[in-house]
DNA sequence: TTTATAAGGATTGAATACAAAGAACAAGGA
DNA sequence: TCCTTGTTCTTTGTATTCAATCCTTATAAA
């Protein structure tokens, strides 16, 4: 069920954003599961806000993927089935792909040294207990490929991509044995950018992502 | 300025639903210009219904990337620069070579046959003078390909990417001149898959693509 | 016992009311 | 003249109220 949820007010944004991302981190983070009802009024008087803030933060959570909408229904955290974390990776695949070719031109020598910066965090996070820090520096290191790409649209796509599969993410990056082969993997794409070895790059990067998906597919099948 | 806009009442949808489609129909066919204020009360008259539906329609074009809010000063229609376009061409571009490769491989003898007609209706199109009916006609002919993918979030985040440029390509179609050169890709396209050569049909998605680059970037010139 | 139906409650949809921020403009002083 | 300040007006942000729909449950009849 839902439990402490609370707001951080940052001061200068909408309550709707601030909403919005408050909700958002709770169905990354697994406090909402798929398929949870999200009841306006019980939102609004768990973040003591009144209910406009919380519809408008819905439409966008909507649009994210993170929620589905049955009118005069409510809305309700999105489930995901197999097919449709299939069908995600297929399009993380291929951005991916461009992703790292887009890279591969336009990163800077501050960029490369940022990358190498962010590989030895997260050897470091590896080597603690706390997951979502573990994650966390995971993302950060492939940020760094997304924005040495320097197309914020492909940004953003992959992005909300990454969204719709995080929450089944976080159970993969709970089991350490898979810790050496990120470490490693992360290694081989420095490699490769390093040689600026497009197609090295592209084939460690559909790797690297392919064996997220029979950790996550088995995630999902318990879900049911 | 903001002209004749009104509602479609379809009785089954929210109203939220109904005034999103409007306003994003509007903007596509630029009814509603880049950078144009978004007023909600205004829009809210026009459309005889109250700030609520607006409000929540137009977190829903944000997200869509249609409109731009800047806290307590509104939401505006979003503008695109150069940059914009050429970064989400790229993503389209992969997107596309993603679509290919999977209608290549799944796509059923039913919607072959779907394709050839959409081509044929499309031709049709190109001999009236209705702009509006060529460029639907022609999207219809690229919707067939992207079902035929089978891969719906695929479908999705295309869809959102070429709403970006929609509003853009509408100057692109209204040169006649351009038809006979669309035709003949079609119909190269149809080829394609005839013999399920996805090398093949790669690269005349890209020049297909490619062809618009220049017109549209024309248009966005002009717009400054 | 099962099914149909009616009443009541819960929840979303939409409108309205109120609060606060920002923009425009006017008045006064340097 | 130009800058500053204050006032007013416009517009957005948020809360609240009212309406419509759906679901549950209880009751009654087959």
């Amino acid at each position: 069920m839902t439990e402490n949820l609370t707001l951080k007010m940052d001061d200068y944004l909408p309550l709707r954003d601030v909403v919005f991302n408050t909700l958002r981190e709770a169905i990354l983070k697994g406090e909402l599961k798929p398929g949870e009802r999200l009841m306006e009024m019980h939102l609004a008087t768990k973040l003591g806000v009144s209910r406009t803030p919380i519809r408008e933060a819905i439409r966008m959570l909507e649009h994210e993927g993170l929620a589905v909408t049955i009118p005069r229904k409510g809305a309700q955290v999105a489930k995901m089935t197999e097919k449709d974390l299939q069908d995600v990776l297929e399009v993380r695949d291929a951005l991916d792909a461009l992703a790292v070719v887009c890279a591969c031109e336009r990163m800077t020598d501050a960029q490369f040294v940022e990358l190498k910066e962010a590989m030895k965090a997260f050897e470091d996070a590896t080597r603690t207990d706390d997951v979502r820090h573990i994650v966390e520096a995971d993302e950060a290191f492939h940020d760094v490929i997304y924005a040495a790409a320097a197309n914020p649209k492909l940004e953003n796509i992959i992005n909300s991509a990454r969204e719709q599969m995080y929450r089944y993410r976080y159970e993969y990056v709970k089991n350490p044995s898979v810790y050496t082969q990120l470490i490693s993997e992360h290694k081989s794409i420095i490699e490769g950018f390093a040689r600026r070895d497009v197609d090295y790059l592209k084939s460690i990067m559909h790797t690297h992502l392919a064996n997220q998906i029979n950790a996550v597919r088995e995630v999902i099948r318990e879900q049911d």
